[in-house]
RNA sequence: GGGCCCGUAGCUCAAGCGGAUAGAGCAUCGGAUUUCUAAUCCGAGGGUUGCAGGUUCGAUUCCUGCCGGGCCUACCA
């Protein structure tokens, strides 16, 4: 609704400029006002126009708001200061529909768009770092959609890596175990915990005596060759850690479509594929001497063509590839013919994108209990199979210490020719999360003086130094079972258990999500076990306190709002709103209620509420999920305040009482549509 | 050496394309309606936005230089 306002605002103020000064504005900025009371929306246009228009800005405004006309929706524009202009919205139309839930149909970009998280080594345990970059990813996915965008969920498997092979190695080299021992371990729960400190031993083991690093290498040359024990092996241990993570991220409910492993990339011969396109192209050079001799390089992204053979280059014909200095080159293709990751995700991508001219054979991995099917990639597949693939849009959910990679993957497709590829790469790029000193010392951690100074301390899974994800969630629950157990011993055990979960995820995801994207998260207990404040339980518990009023008021929230299908999951709303409510109440006395200063606090919270699609929409542009969080929160502490400050049920005022239940009513309902697309639960009580 | 990111209150973080008095939470201190209430609300203190210049009517935001920190820069993935 706010967002729909602010452009039809941006088309008069456009049409008026036009025909007043000529001028044709590409670009109107348009500001929220610092305080409620200067109205919706805020021009500083007049500042910008002075120069251009040798004129006063105080001037420019008046002439503005005397000569824009009227505009459905707004009551009026008015100067304020040195040239600002503050605009007012009809606060009771802007209400009328937000309670039929009406907006208008957004026009949504075509074809569909492929997110890819997760991506965990399925050779250990998830951790914390892995929970931000699924629920970031999660949390995208459910805006996309949200926006009536189709998507896919990929997570991508690497089960050729050394880091299964490192796992193999510790199975069969320093525990001695049969394969049968192996699978017995696998059908244990959480045998990504056994994995996780095997790992770390092995690591040790390495260092112990370098010599040993030699049966990770043939463990590697194993795995990549397929069918052999090894092999075998390596693909038991990474589908039950796969298995593993998935169902630690089913218990924040988050889900995938489709699972694409480094082995079928490898075994379907994508990189045969994509490396004759890359030759033919020019874009993969072959280095005949120098410390790449024998390998295939292509140029790193982010590193510029030198002065010389640039210079050169209009003479040359352009068609002789450019040398490229040594430490600007990246090997896509060792000297021993094999291929390193980024040419495989090369291949993948173009894949993604549909230039690859091959497929995976799909077989179905993993059922969830709503019976959406997680599929897999194979050699051999099921003839009946989704399409996945062949997409308009990707963005990759990878933290920022792989931007080189991921830059270098979108140059080759620019190199390829496929820049419309290219431009529709987003590389959605997040910082780490570390743990602060105190946290590390607390799982037992030796800490060095200059450690102790660190404002935080890197996670490694080779040394077995994390928080695990599973444990996270757990201590979680066991803080929320603690608070639920108090407050509602009158509950059923089962009853307190749903609770506990529903409040332990919203903190988790919440804390995941309130930090923007380039800020590395230091974690800590006591942050993320918080329940109070800007915290998820926070805007849940005023969820929870609107359902009150009316469950203790014996009043249905139906009944005063269009009822939201609950968010995330929802198709564009189409705007043919249902205006079948006869015991609706009417909205046309509400105006009274809405207006003047007096009403400023109570408007400021339908305003709050009528921005959400607004949010998003700013959250899609920006790859920005943070400001879901910010919105969320602004808008439970909003309501609280109101919660706080009016007293419904004991209200006299007949028709002031049914406009203060619309107000809890609507603020409910796009409560309990933010979070859901944060992915996060309103419990029943609190 | 080169590339990318960061530096804001005691702590952890916000601040849409440059805009109005730089905002929250935590912590500290002081308060709160017998109500739909306390996982809450109200109030107080707390800032030379790392430093120095520049651009601008206006800079936390853009530019340059410095200081401090992180990541990347392997024929590992």
């Amino acid at each position: 609704m706010y967002r729909f306002l602010e452009r039809r605002l941006v088309e008069h103020l456009r049409a008026f400029l036009l025909r007043a000064y000529g001028l044709e504005a590409a670009n109107i900025v348009v500001e929220q006002p610092p305080k409620i009371e200067f109205g919706e929306y805020a021009l500083p246009l007049a500042f910008e126009l002075a120069r251009k228009l040798r004129k006063a800005p105080r001037k420019i405004a008046e002439e503005v708001v005397a000569g824009v006309g009227t505009i459905p929706g707004f009551e009026k524009l008015e100067v304020a200061g040195g040239g600002y202009i503050n605009v007012r919205v009809n606060r009771a139309e802007v209400a009328s529909a937000l309670i039929a839930d009406e907006a208008p149909a957004a026009e949504v970009p075509p074809g569909k768009v492929l997110v890819e998280h997760s991506s965990i080594n399925p050779n250990k345990a998830a951790h914390i770092g892995h929970l931000r970059n699924a629920i970031l990813g999660d949390t995208f996915v459910r805006m996309l959609r949200f926006a009536g965008r189709e998507v896919d969920v990929q997570n991508y498997i690497d089960n050729t890596g050394a880091q299964v092979a490192d796992v193999v190695v510790g199975f069969l080299n320093i525990e001695k175990k049969s394969r049968a021992e192996i699978e017995l371990l696998a059908a244990a729960p959480r045998f990504d915990y056994v994995c996780w400190d095997l790992y770390a031993r092995v690591s040790q083991w390495y260092e112990e005596d370098k010599t040993n690093l030699q049966s990770r290498s043939a463990t590697l040359h194993a795995i990549e060759e397929g069918n052999n024990e090894t092999a075998a092996i390596a693909d038991l241990i990474s589908v039950a850690v796969l298995k593993r993570h998935l169902e630690t991220m089913e218990r924040l409910d988050i889900e995938y479509d489709f699972l694409p492993r480094e082995s079928e990339i490898l075994h379907l011969h994508f990189w045969d594929a994509a490396f004759a396109k890359l030759k033919e192209s020019g874009v993969l050079t072959f280095e005949n001497e120098g410390k790449n001799k024998g390998c295939w390089v292509m140029r790193r992204a982010g590193t510029a063509k030198s002065e010389t053979t640039a210079g050169m280059e209009d003479t040359a014909n352009g068609n002789v590839p450019d040398s490229i200095a040594e430490e600007d080159q990246k090997v896509i293709v060792r000297s021993n013919r094999t291929v390193g990751y980024v040419g495989k995700d090369i291949a993948y991508h173009m894949w993604k994108f549909g230039l690859l001219g091959r497929d995976f054979g799909y077989r179905k991995f993993y059922r969830y209990p709503n019976a959406h099917e997680c599929w897999i990639s194979t050699i051999h597949g099921e003839t009946e199979h989704p399409h996945f693939g062949d997409v308009a849009e990707i963005y990759n959910v990878i933290d920022a210490r792989q931007s080189e990679a991921q830059n270098t993957v979108i140059e080759a497709l620019r190199g390829l020719g496929h820049d419309e590829a290219a431009d529709r790469y987003t590389h959605f790029s997040y910082e780490m999360v570390a743990l602060t000193p105190r946290c590390a010392a607390e799982l037992g951690y030796q800490l060095s003086e200059e450690d102790k100074s660190r404002s935080w301390i890197e996670v490694s899974g080779r040394k077995g130094f994390g928080v695990k994800a599973d444990d996270l969630l757990d201590a979680l629950i066991a803080a929320a079972r603690t608070e639920v157990d108090a407050r509602h011993p009158e509950l059923s055990n089962a009853e307190r258990a749903d609770i506990s979960t529903q409040i332990a995820i919203g903190a988790l995801r919440y804390f995941m999500l309130k930090f923007t994207k380039p800020s590395v998260i230091a974690f800590d207990f006591k942050d993320a076990l918080s329940f109070e404040g800007d915290t998820g339980p926070y805007a849940q518990y005023a969820a929870v306190r609107a359902s009150n009023i009316f469950r203790k008021g014996g009043f249905d929230p139906d009944r005063f709002v269009r009822e939201s299908d609950g968010g995330a999951s929802a198709a564009p709303h189409d705007g043919a709103a249902g205006g079948d409510g006869a015991s609706r109440v009417s909205t046309i006395d509400f105006a009274k209620f809405l207006g003047g200063e007096s009403a400023d606090d109570i408007w400021e919270l339908w305003l709050t509420a009528a921005k959400t699609s607004y949010i998003v929409g700013q959250c899609i542009a920006t790859t920005e999920p943070a400001y879901l969080a910010k919105h969320a929160f602004q808008l439970a502490q909003l309501f609280n305040t109101f919660y706080h400050r009016y007293p419904i049920l004991i209200e006299t005022d007949e028709d002031r009482k049914k406009f203060l239940l619309t107000t809890a009513a609507l603020v409910r309902r796009e409560l309990i549509r933010v979070l859901a697309i944060m992915g996060i639960d309103v419990p029943p009580v609190m």
